[in-house]
DNA sequence: ACAAAAGTGTTGACTTTACACCCATGG
DNA sequence: CCATGGGTGTAAAGTCAACACTTTTGT
């Protein structure tokens, strides 16, 4: 391959990330505002240009890390957008990623070299974005519904210890559902996602609740 | 962003796919035989550079055009890979997609500009692979694995009218798995994702078997 | 008439759903 | 002592896995 051909010249990679937090029973997805064109002042979700001396999942997260402060967060690919005209500057495609975080534990940067403010953003509340933001958003949306239902995804919210009735709000938030309080506890208890610790502690009940926790390891169970 | 920063100058991106097919119970993949540097000589997944005037699919299957002179596949993206060192050349990442195809139907070239050869191989006898492409097929294999059980994918396969005994060994060669006769044809048929087309026909047996055909729209079930 | 593969039905185990009742605590 | 949310149980409907018998044809 040649690097001079113009059918491929000045290429380069995005990697994006989806950053999600449930805050009183409201989804939230962690956006940052341009400071330089295009799309200044705009917002978009965190990300940036891989640089060519990091994996993708590691651009990912320093992209993060420039953009917002965060580190320690899990991230999952979910898709690579690459529309001709997604990005007006040059050939870009986006390489995306969804990510969970507990937005009470992080303090999220104000202001980078690109971007001012960060902030997070009600999902049914979400602004204009920038480039194909809004397409990635979605789609991210879609996936991080896919995953709640059989992976420990969440465990990002519940490091420690947990209710039943409390996960279950965060799983109504997300999935944007009702749940039987009865059913709820039965069906997630069969995925075997989670242990009881043997303690309790208190919700929003008066009654203490018992607490569970992530088990280290889980399996999948399959169709066919 | 400046296009002339050494951080990120020079990248590229590969458009990668794994097409499939089953030939009496055994599931092959369909390689390529690089006839330059770098891994010449080697087998490769079909695919190739990026250009800039095409999207991601788009690029995708003309890659597999060029390669093999396979035209109306339908291909899916399942994931990106991206290590450093993939590519000796240059920075590229590689979008990756499956497809599916029934090569009792196509007539795979044998001599393009960079590949000699075209062929189906076994996925239990797959020769070393040049660049990342053993890792890829790997993930591509899990990734079609997981699609046949709750998708239409293995439509290309059976376009026109098929029989369950005949579907069910398809299945068995890509999941290396048996099923029993009767559960299998309950199950698949729960999927609806076909549906009896009042005629029969044969296959392997003396007694004609009922002809079924894949549904026009498909819907999805959830958990949860 | 029989071998060989195709079609159908039944049963028991397990899930899922829809409910109703008791429990522990703070006020 | 009672309101509030937390915990548990049960019955009906549905799914899943294992398995046996009948049907249609070619030879």
């Amino acid at each position: 391959m040649k690097k001079s051909n113009a059918l491929y010249k000045n290429q380069g990679i995005h990697v994006i990330t989806a950053i999600f937090t449930v805050e009183q029973g409201v989804t939230k997805v962690l956006l940052v505002k341009r400071k330089n064109e295009p799309y200044k002042g705009d917002w978009i979700l965190t990300g940036g240009a891989l640089y060519n001396n990091e994996d993708l999942d590691s651009g990912a997260k320093r992209e993060i890390y420039e953009k917002t402060g965060i580190t320690d967060i899990d991230i999952e690919q979910f898709k690579t957008f690459g529309k001709v005209d997604r990005s007006p500057v040059m050939r870009m495609v986006a390489v995306a990623y969804i990510g969970v975080i507990d937005s009470s534990r992080v303090k999220v940067l104000r202001e980078t070299i690109n971007t001012s403010n960060a902030d997070w953003f009600s999902i049914d509340k979400i602004p204009g974005l920038g480039f194909d933001h809004e397409e990635i958003l979605a789609e991210a949306l879609v996936y991080l519904r896919s995953k709640i239902v059989s992976t420990d995804i969440l465990k990002a919210l519940f490091p420690n210890e947990f209710t039943i009735p409390e996960i279950q709000k965060t799983y109504e938030a997300i999935l944007n559902k009702k749940f039987d309080r009865r059913n709820f506890r039965k069906k997630l208890l069969n995925l075997d996602l989670i242990e009881d610790t043997k303690r309790t502690g208190k919700f929003e009940g008066k009654k203490p609740a018992k607490l569970y926790k992530f088990k280290k390891k889980i399996k999948t169970k399959n169709v066919f």
